[in-house]
DNA sequence: CTAGGGATACTTTAGACAGCATGTC
DNA sequence: CTAAAGTATCCCTAG
């Protein structure tokens, strides 16, 4: 099937034509077949790089009226933001927390791209344009899976499905165990296939050889270990040596930020590529420790890549590396499944991760999406992916990854604080108004598509009396309504935990002494919220951070003996107290050095605190108070 | 007396979405 | 069922 047999009109042939894009990939002809070019609803569980975007834009660009493609990340939402405004004469938006389109409306674009947040956000907000649309494509819906935020997205497709009749409804998936239940749900043709335009073989290392699942194998050669080498680190610095010098480039991942960084350190000695101005380039980015020591590899020709580096350093270095002026990256699992970051070669170093309170196996799906990075398109002859093992555990790699399928993406709709928040929001919005109107609009998601036989009426009812005692809720015989402290909660997309958080916080300020309220005060409250990240507390530090919250005592909502739980709030003091000497004028050299923390765990978190400083003024307003100190923080944290 | 080796105890550990409304220049 | 790497500390010994 040919480009210019679709129903699309010359100019779009010609876009694509000129793009080199002629003839359809297997994928997306079968996702045709389907009919997505015609209205058609499509669940596609193919592979990263096989056209996802092309089947995308098929369905938006055929679609009657305008669509809205949904992505999990915002920086992926800016990549594809994009690539849609390359398509002539198209008017694309974008939506996302920190960054919106202009003024204008966003009913007057043919295609608005936004995280799945800001869509359920707007849904909630009753923003008229969501009416209108004719398609909405939603990339990743394998997070459905995810705890948290896969609520949030069954929630999204649900409501706008309901409320938008004759919606075209696409989905792209990764390859995952039960795309057909996802397909069953959407009410939607499943397309699915293994195909990729660039071959990709996978295997696992052991003993200076690769073997790989189609049967071929690779000899590596790595020097005698001496005393202090560690073998997988060897390995992997061989088999990166080796791309490297056939021409290709290196994704390697690894279990932590630190082991990131020296791998990144090891690799930059062994001279793989000719230097660059790169290191100089990033300098002027920024000058933490962090940002220097990523120079200095960069300019080597090695980059790292994870959480803890500042957005701008991280896309600095996703933007070197797809100009191939960075030969490897090392990083942590965020690059796995972010922007489009191919390589020649990917190699899997560590395949367990700490979690809390074991070594746990990475899941299936995220090595593959790993995995899943390598081949070009129209560069690489071919894609390679290792993980690196040793004899004791080459055949355990091989039957949890190589052989196995990804895991079946389940519902994690059925978590108290997901209900609560989708219950409040679903009554604040006036989506419902009684027990069975709001088990009517659950009965449309994923999870009672899922769990057929769970009582909602039961966990609803139970959620509400949750929500009575909260303050968000009244009921009346069998009619429930949002009080003012629902509605502002659900509109300032907090959780109600959170929300009753702050309540409480603006209740004890009310009986604090004036001059005992400060800009810690403020601070402490929006810390001590689950919305915040919390910050780790060392062992070294905690004696230092008790006695700072015992100086400021009088100045916290929370009494020191009264603490739920005592290290939690304590952590809280400490998110708290590198807020607020930010907000003082502290650098964040300083602040990095003194907390131990990254440039970026920092840029996140006075991000967040802007959020949720903001929605405490507003809560305020519904209590009938007002703490200034709020607001005053707030201004003080950005620039 | 001290530099340094080595055993041992202790510390640390991936990621990242989200708001708003009223008056004013 | 299930951790492992990095760092600080301390003690001992060789010079």
């Amino acid at each position: 099937m040919r480009v210019c047999d679709l129903p699309l009109s010359a100019d779009f042939v010609s876009h694509y034509e000129s793009n080199g894009i002629e003839e359809l990939y297997p994928p997306q002809e079968a996702a045709v077949e389907a009919g997505v070019a015609n209205g058609g609803r499509v669940v596609a569980a193919i592979p990263t790089a096989s056209g996802k975007t092309f089947i995308a834009e098929l369905a938006m660009l055929t679609a009657d009226g305008p669509g809205l493609y949904i992505v999990p990340l915002r920086a992926l939402a800016r990549e594809k933001y994009e690539t849609f405004d390359q398509l002539p004469g198209v008017n694309v938006g974008i939506s996302t927390g920190d960054f919106d389109s202009a003024e204008e409306d966003l009913g007057e674009y043919d295609i608005v791209v936004a995280t799945s947040e800001k869509v359920d956000s707007a849904i909630r907000n009753g923003a008229s344009w969501v009416e209108s649309l004719a398609c909405v494509v939603v990339d990743e819906v394998h997070l459905l899976g995810a705890p948290g935020r896969g609520p949030t997205l069954e929630m999204t497709l649900a409501t706008l499905q309901r409320r938008v009749p004759d919606l075209q409804l696409v989905a792209l998936s990764a390859t995952v165990d039960n795309p057909e239940t996802i397909a069953s749900w959407l009410d939607a043709e499943l397309v699915e296939s293994t195909w990729r335009p660039v071959s990709l073989r996978t295997g696992v290392y052991s003993d200076e050889s690769v073997a790989f699942d189609d049967g071929t194998s690779l000899a590596v050669d790595v020097p005698p270990l001496g005393p202090k080498d560690d073998a997988d680190t060897e390995a992997t610095v061989s088999l990166v040596a080796d791309a490297v010098t056939s021409g290709g480039q290196c994704l390697a991942f690894v279990r932590s930020r630190r082991e990131a960084e020296s791998l990144a350190e090891r690799l930059a000695e062994e001279d793989l590529s000719p230097a660059t101005d790169l290191g100089d380039e990033l300098r002027e980015l920024g000058g933490t420790a962090t940002g220097a020591h990523l120079a200095d590899c960069a300019s080597t020709g090695v980059g790292f890549h994870h959480a803890g580096l500042r957005s701008s350093h991280r896309a600095a270095v996703e933007t070197a590396f797809r100009e191939r002026r960075l030969a490897v990256i090392c990083a942590t699992p965020t690059l796995a499944a972010g922007v489009n970051v191919p390589a020649r070669r990917v190699v899997i170093r560590d395949q367990k991760r700490y979690t809390g309170d074991a070594m746990e196996w990475i899941p299936v799906l995220d090595v593959h999406q790993m995995c899943g990075r390598a081949g070009r398109p129209h560069l690489d002859p071919y894609g390679e992916a290792v993980l690196v093992g040793d004899e004791a555990t080459h055949d355990e790699l091989v039957e949890r990854y190589v052989e196995a399928d990804a895991e079946a993406v389940d519902s994690q709709f059925d978590d108290r604080e997901s209900l609560r928040t989708h219950v409040l929001s679903v009554v604040a919005s006036g989506f419902a108004d009684s027990v069975a109107g709001v088990v009517d609009v659950f009965a449309a998601t994923y999870y009672a598509h899922q769990q057929a036989d769970v009582d909602l009426t039961a966990l609803v009812s139970d959620v509400v009396s949750e929500l009575e005692r909260m303050e968000m809720l009244t009921v009346d015989g069998s009619t429930l309504s949002a009080t003012t402290l629902g509605s502002q909660t659900s509109r300032q997309y907090v959780s109600p935990t959170t929300g009753a958080r702050i309540v409480s916080g603006i209740r004890t300020i009310q009986t604090m002494a004036d001059e005992n309220v400060t800009p810690r005060t403020a601070l402490e409250v929006v810390c001590d919220t689950p919305d915040m990240l919390d910050t780790y507390l060392g062992n070294r530090e905690r004696a230092l951070m008790y006695q700072y919250a015992r100086t400021h005592a009088a100045e916290f909502t929370t009494a020191m003996g009264e603490a739920e739980s005592f290290e939690d709030w304590l952590t809280a003091v400490k998110t708290a107290r590198i807020l607020h000497e930010w907000s003082q004028g502290e650098t964040i050299e300083d602040l990095v050095e003194r907390y131990r923390i990254g440039p970026g765990d920092l840029e996140s978190r006075v991000e967040r605190a802007e959020w949720l400083l903001g929605a405490a003024d507003a809560l305020c307003g519904a209590l009938d108070s007002d703490v200034p100190e709020f607001r005053e923080v707030r201004a003080l944290l950005s620039p």
